[in-house]
DNA sequence: GCATAAATTGCAAACGTTTTAAATCGACCC
DNA sequence: GGGTCGATTTAAAACGTTTGCAATTTATGC
């Protein structure tokens, strides 16, 4: 078994102090004399003293924990910012030493289900959410207990006022638009995906408010929707893009690997990127960089966002703040080689 | 503030019994009536009870959580498994209702001294450690605390009886090399990295051995070795063995990223692979299936063996076994288009 | 030297659960 | 009708910490 662990009881009886004076000590009250203070933090200090987190949480009501569901889902699907973005929390955490809870959801076990579990169990002070869907039971939920949470994400439903960080992805995608506009594209495809998620909505609406902004009726824009984790579909919906009568001249993609697909297609049809075809895309994942001839992307700074997020999650927590707060990213442009003028006549 | 949170004593009161049998009927002793029993889980559902962790934690000495130091490296430095390892991780623990507590570690802060606070303050009945280094405090801090835990990777040192699951580094690179050697290549680059972890010995010696066991002495390695984190010092690394006099026909990466690095070298040096340069690496990350021509490396499938990690983690928190549980993982060659037959003579 | 104020320390309760040991309740037997 | 046994329930302690309030010690003023 673990070598014993120093408690509180042990040390005070070491010192020949009370339980109170030496817990009052090492949380460095004024009451307690300096001298008795630092004698008593010499002491801690050599004995390897941690306090037990379950009895502090236990009376003080705090764990100084913040939690995140972890979502499992099918064999060979990973969450590709998980990594960067469980990085970035830890980052903007550890200041305060907050460690972070994840908890797994268990394939066909509702995230909802985790999450309560999560919040109800004491186990954190505040959680994060990410991912946010057009009807989001968890942000409901969330804010029906009053509890403290910061969203990775918006609902498109302003009315429900609530603390979040977004990527500005209706800034960027009007960005994409406009930059390809002036190269000389006038016919524009969009890979999207049905899910149900918000992230799909802001990104289209940016990109279609850019174009009504622009007031050129010969804007052209298909739209092709694939289901998020069907590689079939997916592929069909672009080749029906790619060889349509009329083919599009620059694509721009919901995120990165809609776009990687699409330029393997584009390859496998015979097409040079950038001449023939202009390919965008949204998250500057790995990959994108080592992809001929080079996506050009946007990068959300997935690592920085989270930091953020668990800054603002600790503010929360610490003093409630009387508004929520929100703060929206502006993704920075990653030119490479994916795109280029527009192809003008049949040369 | 929160809703209010149900607890035992409500219950208790609610259903007009003790504490103690509300406690005992939820978790199914026998001796509670079993009219009881239903009686109170049913309310207990009503009310949405969910037993609070740290009351929990602390009288049972179990916290119900596993723990993992996060470290946090430079701006731009995520660990690329990350993603992978806590996903498996989470799919391992997810069965027995254990959560995952990342704890990090502050640049500059040691690991060791988060990994002490997160095992001597009670938060974890286990942990699992990463990235195996040659001489290694954590695994030593460990065992003499006799705490509970699983190593992914190996000591050099084997008389050092532990917990570990291992990638069979050695065998891959041996394999690697057979392969190579059939296909006619008889110089050989090693590309590796100065750091003290044991990784790259172990696939080190795998090579030197294979070479060995081949008892052909026309065969030729070179080494070249590179800071982990310095990207210029690296190159010129690369470029020296790319630049030799004499140039291996054969180059093997101890790891994707630096074999992609290698790749990206040899076309600036308008080398092409695999005609010119054959290259294999090591892992499998996701950017090596993107990088032209398509890298041929050795898939580790981190997230099975997290997920692994995590059991055993299990079985060792719950009942300790006699003797330590070892495991050791054939990667899978993932054959794409970086290697092929040696150029012979100069044509 | 004594009263009083200020500084310092300690007692005991509380947090919500598990668990040991003991109490209560029926039912059954003679 | 008292005793015994088994089934069921409960009281109370314990886990290690924080904290309101009281007690003690020390300093201050006259």
């Amino acid at each position: 078994m673990p070598a014993r662990v120093t408690t509180l009881k042990e040390l005070a009886a070491q010192l020949d102090l009370s339980i109170t004076t030496v817990s009052r000590a090492l949380a460095g009250h004024q009451q307690i004399a300096l001298k008795t203070r630092e004698r008593v933090t010499e002491a801690a200090r050599q004995a390897g003293y941690v306090p037990n987190t379950a009895a502090r949480t236990l009376v003080s009501g705090r764990s100084g924990f913040v939690g995140m569901v972890l979502p499992i889902r099918g064999p060979n699907l990973v969450d590709s910012f998980l990594g960067e973005f469980v990085t970035g929390l830890g980052e903007g955490l550890v200041s305060h030493g907050t460690d972070l809870i994840l908890a797994a959801a268990a394939q066909g076990q509702s995230e909802l289900s985790v999450l309560r579990h999560v919040v109800e169990s004491g186990r954190a002070d505040g959680v994060v959410v990410t991912r946010i869907a057009e009807v989001d039971e968890r942000l409901a939920y969330l804010r029906q207990r009053n509890f403290p949470f910061v969203a990775h994400g918006r609902l498109l439903d302003t009315d429900f006022a609530y603390n979040w960080l977004d990527t500005d992805g209706a800034h960027a995608f009007g960005e994409a638009f406009d930059m390809l506009y002036d190269l000389g594209h006038r016919h524009f495809g969009l890979v999207t995906i049905a899910e149900p998620m918000t992230f799909r909505h802001l990104r289209q609406d940016g990109l279609a408010a850019a174009i009504a902004r622009r007031g050129d009726p010969s804007v052209r824009l298909d739209v092709a929707t694939a289901p998020r984790f069907d590689r079939g579909a997916r592929i069909q919906a672009i080749n029906r893009l790619l060889h349509a009568v009329e083919r599009p001249t620059a694509i721009v993609a919901l995120f990165d690997e809609l776009a990687l697909s699409v330029m393997e297609e584009a390859a496998r049809a015979g097409l040079t990127i950038p001449r023939d075809l202009s390919v965008i895309g949204f998250d500057n994942i790995v990959a994108s960089a080592y992809a001929p001839p080079g996506l050009t992307t946007f990068d959300a700074s997935i690592r920085q966002c989270a930091r953020e997020i668990g800054e603002m999650l600790l503010t929360i927590i610490g003093g409630r703040p009387a508004a929520p707060l929100t703060r929206l990213i502006r993704p920075t442009l990653v030119s490479r080689a994916s795109h280029g003028p527009a192809l003008t006549g049949k040369n």
